[in-house]
DNA sequence: CATGAATGAGCGTTCATTCAT
DNA sequence: GATGAATGAACGCTCATTCAT
């Protein structure tokens, strides 16, 4: 299996550095295989093409970040506690590794639309540990019964991505950590029960 | 004034469509004259150069976008209207200009960073239309006195902006329009006075 | 006539401005024409193209440079007089004129073959002069008797062309005109009747 | 080192043979790959852009060129020999290779201020070999002791240059070499200690 | 497996010239 | 005569991908 050789994951770390320092435009194929120490030529023992890079690295990396939450989550036992946790987990990750934020949040986006609908396969997996909460959360008759599934997901989706953006943009330069419980506090509130 | 010559107008319309129909990286130069019926130097005597045309394209149209929601606010006497009033002109114009949904939402965020930074400075002016609502709603006390103003921003147009991508990426296949009093409710709930 | 017509005039002053400030290359039409305080199309009016300001420009103001070397060479009465005289005019015109000197040494020698075979049109009447002066010493016994002209006229233009040019590209950092006497007696002694 | 692999000359060869056929305006860097049988992108493995290649034309022609001149030098004991060889070798070598005559003489002239620098760069080790040739016939009485070594360096080469220049644009109807003894006598008799 | 030299398609921009007013 | 908005042809350079070694 070629995701398991060594340098295959050279390669992908090596994009994240190159993309985040010179913005995706500037990331040509030569760069990459410069910092991976590989010829150019290698890299497509490994991928297929450019976009092929992006994708696998975009798909290695965020399966990590999705697994990581899923296994918090799991040691939570209800729904408000693990969205407090998806959130709290989305940020951590992402702000203790800068290169990967502007990555995801800046230059991956610049793609075009058919390497963005890849990407989008890669989220639905993300989408699913949401569904799972908010599914728990009305069960437990702590959300309201009649939210719209699709609606939640994008609210608390774009909410979280908005808020990563823009820190991103803003060169990282508050603490967004401690936006954890606001952010939380106002979701909760969206899809609270409504007891009148 | 050039920008009240016809052949601006004529040429922003034309950028619009080519990059609508043919994609960011596909629209070049020569396309956007040739929709626009002038010869590719007459682009150079209204614009700088292709980014220039996209800016401008944000501008004009993120102008007017915004302008129409202004109006229609006014009417409206308190903030749960107005917020209302917001969603639904948000989506309204875009579903009523698909070309231009397809252009704001998934094209024109392939462009580099630059050009996004020039692009967030047009979204300011809106940003801005989200904050008086916000304020209104807490001096009225519908809303929570203790609402972190950025949060409530990103949580607004997060959702907004996730919603219709969302929508466009899927071919515009579903009624956007249907959405907005459920998308209302949830932010509203999440920006309530909370009475316990 | 439209030589004698100011705007003439204008546009070839503007033109020897205009390329002595910004170089061959970066002297558009549309900058001579604000230079010269017209409109573009107007230098249409007085000139068939582009090549043909270069080309009226080098016959005007080269006319009048030779017109004041056989002036002044009129009032000499021998040849070494002549030449001495050729040498100083040649060397203080172009001193005292530096856009001119800039124009006619370095700029204009950018165009292409075509006009500089016309430049070389104009050039022969000063070739002339050079070898009436040339003649008159032979007939006088104070030059060699069997001279080649051609080389003879090659080696006083070259030398002068290329003392200039060595001037221009050195910034016009020393004393053109002080090296008059000196070329004057590299040039005699080479001219000179063998006495031996 | 890139200057000893082949397809460096073979490109280099290509320019010159282009520039000669078409002139300096129209020699596109497509064109030069074309005749020299290589991609248009391999041209830029091996000359920074078009300029570089201009330049290293010159160096590695003129390189060669001055390279003989010195040898030939070398096997003649004073320097009114020497003088001599100078001017049949100079004469010699580009008589004998009429595309870069045209190139040297005509086209590369063209050129903007910028490269001319740079060929001037290349010329003033031609110009130490005539500065040598005049010191030693300082020295051996022959020449006269006050001689001002720019003047007469630029006597030799303006003159040099000018006959060649001619003798290019009359399209080299006539034998060139047939000039070198009169040329010879010229400027020997121009730099002779005055013995009156 | 790994290399890296070679490929060649693709495009934004300038500016001399025209011509309707 | 004078204007200046409009025209459109022309080209240097980049970089993802291949393939002989």
């Amino acid at each position: 299996m070629k995701k398991n050789k060594p340098k295959y994951k050279q390669i992908i770390d090596a994009a994240v550095e190159v993309i985040a320092e010179n913005g995706y435009h500037a990331s040509q194929v030569s760069k990459i295989a410069r910092k991976a120490g590989v010829a150019d030529g290698t890299i497509y023992l490994y991928f297929k093409n450019k976009e092929d890079i992006l994708v696998s690295l975009f798909e290695q990396k965020m399966g990590q970040f999705i697994e990581k939450i899923e296994e918090e989550i799991k040691t939570k036992s209800n729904a408000k506690e693990k969205l407090l946790s998806l959130i709290e987990m989305h940020y951590q990750q992402l702000a203790h590794n800068h290169h990967l934020a502007i990555v995801t949040q800046l230059e991956l986006r610049q793609s075009n639309k058919e390497l963005r609908l890849k990407i989008n396969d890669v989220l639905k997996r993300y989408m699913l540990v949401i569904d799972h909460i908010v599914e728990e959360g009305m069960e437990e008759k702590h959300f309201d019964q009649n939210l719209d599934m699709r609606l939640v997901r994008q609210l608390v989706f774009g909410t979280l991505d908005e808020t990563v953006t823009n820190w991103v943009m803003n060169d990282q330069k508050y603490d967004l950590m401690k936006q954890s419980k606001g952010v939380h506090q106002l979701l909760i509130n969206g899809l609270a029960q409504k007891t009148n």
